[in-house]
DNA sequence: GAGTTTGAAACT
DNA sequence: CAGTTTCAAACTC
């Protein structure tokens, strides 16, 4: 391992650096306070660009510490698995510090002034050691050091040897000492990049600082050694410098030659006053010269990350991130984007909570995203409520644009048919979000299977597909069956008793009980939502499938070992109350498939038996809800009227709305509202966040009204032919997976064509 | 290069 | 603590 110091807080280290001597003077510990462990020294990447992705990626926390550049920054070694081209001990580097400095023949006391004579980086450093194969991270400011080192050993120790800052040289809070307690500009000297400006989003875009560059410096550039971020440059007018929003001053460092202010107290000079400027500072906002940024220790050794945390506060260490709001964490304005991390919102909610946080937060800004997937993903989903009108468009789902609209309809002309709609459905369970699955879809798929369309339609590619797909979040499904089997029998049992049910629920949840907190999942809630009477649902009379998280209870006891058993064994296939019969084929050949098969086919396996009366036709409003439901699905799904007896355990049992809405006041916001995405950005599990969809801008019906056109005659002869077999439990026998049109989940309209 | 936009910092 | 103002960088033209 590189890790030789064994410190990744090096964001600290920077401004500790530079203001130890502030810190020792109030007394006052600072979090990050300079030590020796904060350093690692990694003087040689790999030369292999793509090298530096890897470690972009795997110190995308790292670049804080060299954002701002003016400290020695070392770079973290990255993780074992990529290789380095050559890893410099520590030692080795101090040796030739060592040298350097000896040979510089700089004392103490000889020590050149700041202003100019000091030793300068690129004396410091062999330049054998950092060949431009073997190109270590680090960076010279083209500012120089007035090396007051006394002794090269103390520069070797404050790099490289870890100690404790009790062992510093009393004289010095920093590495390099300089005579008149100048540490705030020496400091600036050496910057040793981390790996992860490398390839930070703008470190190409801005031919940054290179104007500050000695020609040393620039010679260095030009050997592809120097990076930008040097130094700051600052232009303040008004503020003399002495605030934060003085880049220098925020960064802890004197404004300098290549700064460009105006009144500037931010001096040598005027060190007490910038100390004292700072000291006030910090007493207002003691994280005000925290980094914002500090990269998690991964990989390090326990100990380490002790010390780490031992060191840096939890206030320090924590992610302060930006609060963009128009940039969307995509443009220089961010610090984060900045530094090339993905703390922006856009980028943590990406890597949270996947792609609807984005939508919610960033509506139809969202097409402006350098997201792909999220754009994908909104075509995806306009795509399956068109092909599909049945199903609402996604609350959260913004409008397309004229050209995404024209591209949707092109699809969707192409795409008129059954498979298409299974594609559909596929793209929305699971395998399109980052998330496991979205509950949204997992329930709208439930939905459209429990009408059997997808299971009449046979196509086995699709329903294998589908299936699979199914297995990533069968055992929710399986337990919310489970569940509503429980719920329902209950329900069949006494009324009253569910009313206790629904009426602890209440009291667990009280915004379970007002109607505005049910979940707009379903169609035919969507459309008595929007004032029809009559719901329209396909599976009418369904009522809301809960969700594992809609109580905490429930979730407790389906998750429990014994609802699994329960809901897995034989007695419970085999016998019980007709009304909450599964149907369950354990021996089907698909078991050789996957080892979920069984469990899959009992969610896609939702053919009534026949002596069964349907509990959703005989149900109260059952037969209305058909009755304005589209033509198409009703008729080819339950020609005869009957459905799926899972689908009716599923969606009539338990009374409770279904799926928690995060906070039930925040539900009933506006999802543009930017209050209403706060929730999301908390620690909060991201399945509810997923979940958490306002029930505002709902869409019932498509806006081509484009329905699928199933094969008919396919159809018919797969009924007839199968209809035995699935009364015996013999269904979706799957016998291969032809080629199926690519499903990737951020599918691009060229999917269209390859399925035809 | 001037003017605008943006988000952090500072202020009230 | 929320809202406003100030500020300087980023951005646009």
């Amino acid at each position: 391992m590189l890790y030789e110091g064994g410190q990744n807080q090096r964001g600290t280290l920077r401004r500790c650096l530079q203001f130890a001597e502030a810190n020792r003077s109030t007394g006052r510990r600072c979090f990050g306070s300079w030590d020796p462990t904060n350093i690692t020294l990694s003087s040689h990447l790999p030369e292999n660009p793509s090298y530096a992705n890897i470690l972009e990626s795997s110190y995308l926390e790292s670049s804080a510490i060299s954002s701002n550049s003016q400290a020695v920054i070392l770079s973290e070694p990255p993780t074992s698995q990529v290789p380095l081209c050559m890893v410099k001990s520590p030692e080795v580097h101090a040796d030739k510090v060592d040298r350097s400095l000896r040979n510089n023949g700089n004392s103490l006391t000889t020590a050149p002034r700041p202003s100019g004579i000091g030793l300068h980086l690129n004396s410091i450093v062999n330049p054998t050691t950092m060949s431009s194969n073997a190109t270590p991270r680090m960076k010279f400011t083209g500012k120089k050091i007035s090396c007051a080192q006394r002794d090269t050993s103390a520069v070797e120790h404050h790099l490289f040897v870890k100690s404790s800052s009790s062992s510093l040289p009393t004289n010095f809070g920093v590495t390099f000492e300089v005579e008149n307690n100048d540490y705030y500009q020496e400091s600036q000297a050496i910057v040793m990049e981390s790996p992860a400006n490398f390839s930070s989003p703008q470190e190409n875009a801005d031919g940054l600082e290179e104007n500050q560059l000695s020609p040393k410096n620039k010679r260095k550039k030009t050997s592809n050694i120097m990076e930008n971020e040097g130094c700051k440059r600052c232009n303040c007018k008004r503020s003399k410098c002495l605030k934060l929003y003085c880049e220098c001053f925020a960064a802890g460092i004197y404004c300098a030659e290549p700064c460009a202010c105006q009144e500037c107290f931010n001096k040598p000079e005027y060190k007490d006053m910038v100390l004292a400027t700072r000291q006030q500072i910090e007493s207002r906002n003691p994280l005000a010269f925290a980094p914002k940024i500090v990269r998690r220790v991964i990989e390090s050794p326990a100990d380490k990350v002790e010390e780490v945390s031992r060191m840096t506060p939890s206030s320090a260490r924590h992610k302060r991130g930006c609060n963009c709001k128009k940039s969307m964490c995509l443009k220089k304005y961010c610090e984060c984007f900045q530094k090339g991390r993905r703390t922006g919102v856009a980028s943590k909610l990406l890597r949270k909570s996947g792609l609807y946080c984005i939508i919610r937060r960033y509506g139809e800004n969202v097409y402006k995203l350098d997201i792909p997937e999220a754009r994908s993903h909104v075509v995806n989903v306009i795509l399956l409520t068109r092909f599909y009108s049945d199903i609402p468009l996604h609350p959260v789902t913004p409008a397309p644009d004229a050209a995404l609209t024209s591209e949707i309809d092109e699809i969707l002309d192409s795409r008129l048919d059954a498979t298409g709609y299974v594609e559909f459905l596929l793209i929305f369970i699971g395998k399109s979000y980052q998330t496991p699955y979205d509950p949204y879809y997992v329930r709208l798929a439930l939905d459209v299977l429990m009408d059997a369309d997808v299971r009449d339609v046979k196509i086995p590619s699709a329903l294998k597909k589908l299936e699979i797909y199914f297995s990533e979040v069968y055992r929710e499904v399986a337990e919310m069956v489970y569940k509503r089997t429980e719920s329902e029998s209950r329900e069949d049992q006494s009324y009253a008793k569910l009313d206790m049910m629904e009426e602890r629920s209440s009291f667990i949840h009280p915004e379970k009980c007002h109607p505005h907190h049910l979940s707009p999942l379903t169609p035919s809630f969507q459309r008595s939502s929007h004032g029809k009477d009559v719901p329209k649902s396909r599976v009418p009379a369904r009522r809301y499938l809960p969700s594992p998280e809609s109580d905490p209870n429930l979730l407790s006891n389906m998750r429990s070992s014994k609802s699994l058993r329960h809901l897995n064994s034989p007695e419970r296939r085999t016998t019980g109350d007709e009304s909450k019969e599964l149907i369950y084929y354990r021996d089907m050949e698909l078991d050789q498939f996957s080892p979920k098969w069984d469990r899959l086919s009992d969610i896609c396996d939702l053919t009534p038996t026949p002596h069964r009366p349907s509990k959703v036709t005989n149900s109260s409003s059952s037969s209305n809800t058909r009755e304005n439901s589209k033509v198409s699905r009703v008729q080819m799904s339950c020609g005869s009227g009957s459905h799926s007896p899972l689908g009716s355990l599923l969606w009539r049992s338990s009374p409770i709305p279904p799926m928690p809405r995060l906070g039930g006041t925040k539900l009933q916001k506006d999802p543009d509202s930017e209050a209403m995405y706060e929730g999301l950005e908390d620690d909060t599990p991201e399945i509810l966040k997923e979940s958490f969809t306002p029930i505002k801008s709902v869409k019932a019906s498509s806006p081509n009204q484009k329905r699928i056109s199933p094969p008919h005659n396919h159809l018919h002869d797969l009924r007839s032919n199968s209809s035995p077999g699935l009364k015996s439990g013999r269904k979706f026998v799957l016998q291969s997976i032809s080629s199926f049109p690519s499903l990737t989940p951020y599918s691009d309209p060229k999917f269209s064509s390859s399925s035809k």
